[in-house]
DNA sequence: CCTGCCATGCTTCCATACAAGTTGACAAGT
DNA sequence: ACTTGTCAACTTGTATGGAAGCATGGCAGG
């Protein structure tokens, strides 16, 4: 499928190839070489190469001189160390939000509950990972630093994907409720009521990572880890 | 100043540039193209654009299509981010690693604290920034989460140019100060105090920035704020 | 049957050539 | 004096051709 010949190739190859991996369209330990993509996009080699090495800063995938490139496999510690940076910010980002709720905060995150609860019944994967990660969005723009989700969601590029095979197995009803305990401990203006529910529902990650690892075994990076 | 050839050109590149732009040595809004840096190297253009494309990754050059590579100039917003995400995450690692508390962690500290002492006297801010960085990098270590400080002084790039300037400047007495308040809280067992600690400690940095903006008002971005 | 060598075909890396867009100077016209 | 059009000298973007290194499989020798 050839690209829109006004723009540039280099951010649209590299825009379509990190959807491809985030999704596991491409899963971990796939081999991709930068002729057998360019032949596929009908590009040269050049474009690919660099969006791969755009793709290998994020850590998405891992180049191997004189080997081949591969969409590298996800490392448990590396998401346990995201998961933990996220933590640490949001919770503190919840405290900030809390000091300054307004009714129109509410009524916003409210919002976004109900569409949440839609997308949950509906059973839209796709639709509600994006409807959360504008709810924790929609936090830090409340806490006042907006900005910080830009970083944050760097960072969860490498969540990203173990998010994405749980909510295909697992029914995001949960996660709903647990947003709804955030709003309520917002809105009754309890700031460590909302941290910690907030911590809980982090944490919930911790839980679904096992089940991930059990049933996608080669999704993970087993003992070897070179790089 | 060519480079080593039996290893591959474009990291040798990469850290070398890097280095002198987070040192300043190659100045915010300097412009920097692919020919005269591939000249000044002895290489071909090629891995000096794969370089650029790495520094673009993490903002520390602008890449604008058809009209030059310029470095980065310092992003105040972008700055505060950096520094806010910083001190969720430290503070949540300081409390950590007091609840851990030995004695064996409490001798490495203020042995780090002596010597950071010493290069504070010899006025030398190289080697200061570089045990000031040990120190943080220690903490996060005893608070059982090493690799956070990979994501952090990932994060850093952007604050340590301004830590940089800063350190050349001030005389770093202050920040071994601080550093022993929080070994103090810590080695007291008090996590709330070694949090609020850190987080003086750390907030140091919203005290320094105006002062830096005012000497060099050339090496920040202004509203034009293009990219 | 097992082991080690070696050719072959792959990969990424680097060099070079060309294409396309931007900028600034400068001259012509108003 | 001011605007406008053109051109030349840059910039980065893309294409392509080798060079060097690695993996695989066949094959000779034990």
């Amino acid at each position: 499928m050839p690209f829109s010949f006004d723009t540039a190739v280099v951010p649209q190859l590299h825009k379509r190839l990190r959807d491809r991996i985030v999704s596991c369209d491409l899963p971990p330990g796939q081999r991709i070489s930068e002729t057998e993509i360019a032949a596929a996009y009908q590009v040269s080699r050049q474009p690919v190469r660099e969006a791969f090495i755009k793709l290998a800063e994020r850590r998405l995938v891992s180049i191997r001189p004189q080997r081949g490139t591969y969409v590298r496999r996800i490392s448990v510690p590396e998401a346990l160390t995201a998961r933990f940076i996220r933590e640490a910010v949001e919770v503190d980002l919840v405290r900030r939000a809390t000091e300054r709720t307004t009714s129109k905060m509410i009524d916003t995150l409210d919002r976004q509950i109900a569409k949440q609860r839609t997308a949950a019944k509906a059973k839209d994967p796709a639709a509600f990972m994006q409807l959360d990660e504008a709810f924790h969005r929609s936090l830090a723009e409340f806490a006042g630093a907006p900005a910080v989700s830009d970083y944050l969601s760097d960072l969860n590029v490498q969540m990203n994907r173990v998010r994405n095979i749980s909510a295909r197995q697992f029914s995001p009803q949960n996660l709903v409720l647990q947003h709804a305990a955030i709003v309520d401990a917002i809105r009754q203006k309890d700031a460590e009521a909302a941290a910690g529910a907030m911590r809980t529902h982090l944490r919930e990650f911790n839980k679904d990572l096992p089940k991930i690892i059990k049933a996608y075994p080669d999704y993970f990076e087993g003992p070897e880890a070179l790089d």
